[in-house]
DNA sequence: TTTTTACGTCAACCATGTTGACTTAATTCC
DNA sequence: GGAATTAAGTCAACATGGTTGACGTAAAAA
């Protein structure tokens, strides 16, 4: 049997690759996260503990201002994850001896051990998935989740060189 | 300059690449759900809903069993959004009459609308990253992101053939 | 006929986001 | 030097969307 559909509408099987696209994200990222909320419940935390514990791991001496650019969520909400986290020993703050207005945030020892607990199985299903997939998909998994991201976050990630041809790009 | 870390420790670089895609996950998911988010407010839904919408629409006359495998909640969560989208006109609940214990979802004509409305701003997300990128690229992301995906769920996407050489795969 | 399945419901609670108002200290601008 | 701006924090109230636990009903399966 014919597939009738894709052969007079071609925006049919485009629509079910974009659907498809919209899902493996719900799933990937659904998947991604419960193993490190498993891990966070244990010691009452949440998954807001985690996103402000690796981005302070990831920028030491990061701000305060700068982390709530990246999380893009509002300080009051931050806030009520960071005292937590201050208070508990995982996250030193220090003056900016420069801008003494700005507090820097930096990893404890301790919260660099959670962060490593917690990172570790995400790095884990990530290093599965781009081994499985080989170095080329990587590249093009690379690129196409740079192009989903909003312009503002897109330059973190470096333009990886098309694999082949440099030339008539942009163009199917 | 040398980088020496990369020459004499080829873990470092690893290590590099696996936190961007972890990054990369999480400003792309946080990017990909902004806008829907933005509609349903103004309509008083929330996420929540839209991801009840999405799964109907994608699998008419689906149970709520089913609907809560997907979406990996409890029936409590589930049943606040869903009353909530059968009482307001977008989803019509029938008994199948196989088994009259089950209920079968659909969308309603309203709730298509609503479904196409959400959906739009994704689809084009996804499309222009698509396009961007082209359709190697396609490829290894929808590889690599099914290797993120927990097993239980990646048989939802087909396996897509490795771009050139079926042969020596898995190791690099 | 008993047990299991599918679905629903009430209630309490928790995590994490929001808005809005206001404060303090330090820096920058004129 | 004084005014305006910036960085950070705080209090309060509220919304959303998850959780657990207990319990109920109807239909199907064993």
């Amino acid at each position: 049997m014919v597939d009738v559909k894709s052969m007079a509408n071609p925006l049919f099987l485009r629509e079910e690759e974009l659907r498809q696209g919209i899902e493996m994200l719900f799933f990937a990222y659904r998947d991604f996260t419960g193993e490190p909320d498993a891990i966070l419940s244990e010691i009452d935390l949440g998954r807001a503990h985690h996103r402000v514990i690796y981005f302070v791991g990831r920028n030491p001496r990061i701000t305060v201002t700068d982390l709530l650019k990246i999380l893009k969520i509002t300080k009051q909400s931050l806030s009520r994850v960071l005292s937590q986290l201050v208070n508990e020993g995982y996250i030193d703050q220090t003056t900016d001896q420069g801008d003494r207005r700005k507090k820097l945030l930096t990893l404890t020892e301790k919260g660099v051990d959670l962060e490593h607990r917690l990172t570790e199985n995400q790095r884990k299903r990530i290093a599965r998935a781009y081994k499985a997939a080989g170095a080329e998909a990587v590249q093009g998994f690379r690129e196409v989740l740079r192009g989903i991201i909003d312009p503002g976050d897109q330059e973190r990630f470096e333009i990886v060189a098309p694999a082949m041809p440099p030339q008539r790009r942009g163009k199917g």
